[in-house]
DNA sequence: AATGAAATGATATACTATTGCATCGCTTTG
DNA sequence: CAAAGCGATGCAATAGTATATCATTTCATT
């Protein structure tokens, strides 16, 4: 497996104000969090934000291995893992939204040489499971 | 933007002159296809057509297990498998955006039970990967 | 033909995200 | 210090994705 760094020669992250402030909301949820929502709170602290300026310092802490993105939500989710180190699940139930991030890499080298078998190399990226937990399971 | 559950008991598929359609246009594309590019070839077939018709339409298909979609790229992309009787493995390039779907009863085992050793059973769903492929990291 | 349920039409609106350009603030360098 | 450079943010507009609500049509069954 050539995996490792998404961004070569991984840029140092620079803090500012903003970013650390989103970084510290993600964290704190610990769960997913959308953009709006985001700024919503962002803005009890610090007014004239935007959503472009939201989205601009997700991007930015994404790219450096911070924060992921949960695309069957919209939403973003702080990392547990160390940046760039891993190469986690998300798993997301449909019905209640819970959100958990997998940091198994036996796991996540299972899948990446199912499809190297299968004539897939991925390098790099994050893998998305949707589906429905037990107990959403149960009341439907 | 609610996914209904595949777990009601699989009502009958019922086409429609529209629903037809759709999955027509879905099974020639081969790939991916947003909801808008969709309505416009519609269009050209059928006027009078609006997004929610449309999203009507997509919604009803996936939950009939037909189409699936591609939370990555806000797409949609008809099934390869019989209906209801996968759990596909949806994989992504952040590069080009070729999406393949991937049956592999094996490997969606695996993953599953992987799942379960960990605390978290899901029922149903689809796994979607998300990463470089080997083309679109050599031009990076 | 009457009826009831499902599908679609139509309009409006909500939600998610990006673009382009101006400005601010910091570092580097003359 | 001043000027230049550059990354971050402000700001306005707009693009792109999706849903809500209510009216109307379609269609199988009677």
């Amino acid at each position: 497996m050539k995996s490792q760094s998404q961004t070569e020669a991984a840029s140092p992250v620079t803090f500012t104000r903003l970013r650390r402030l989103v970084l510290e909301i993600l964290v704190q949820a610990a769960g997913p969090v959308k953009a709006y929502d985001l700024l919503e709170k962002l803005r009890d602290r610090s007014q004239r934000l935007t959503p472009s300026t939201v989205y601009r310092i997700l991007d930015y802490l994404e790219n450096h291995g911070l924060i992921h993105r949960v695309d069957a939500l919209n939403a973003y989710l702080a990392c547990t893992g160390q940046p760039h180190s891993h190469h986690p699940l998300i798993v997301v139930c449909s019905g209640c939204q819970k959100t958990r991030e997998i940091n198994d890499q036996d796991l996540y080298q299972s899948i990446f040489r199912k499809l190297e078998a299968l004539g897939l190399t991925l390098t790099s990226g994050s893998i998305e499971i949707k589906g429905v937990c037990d107990r959403c399971a149960q009341e439907a």
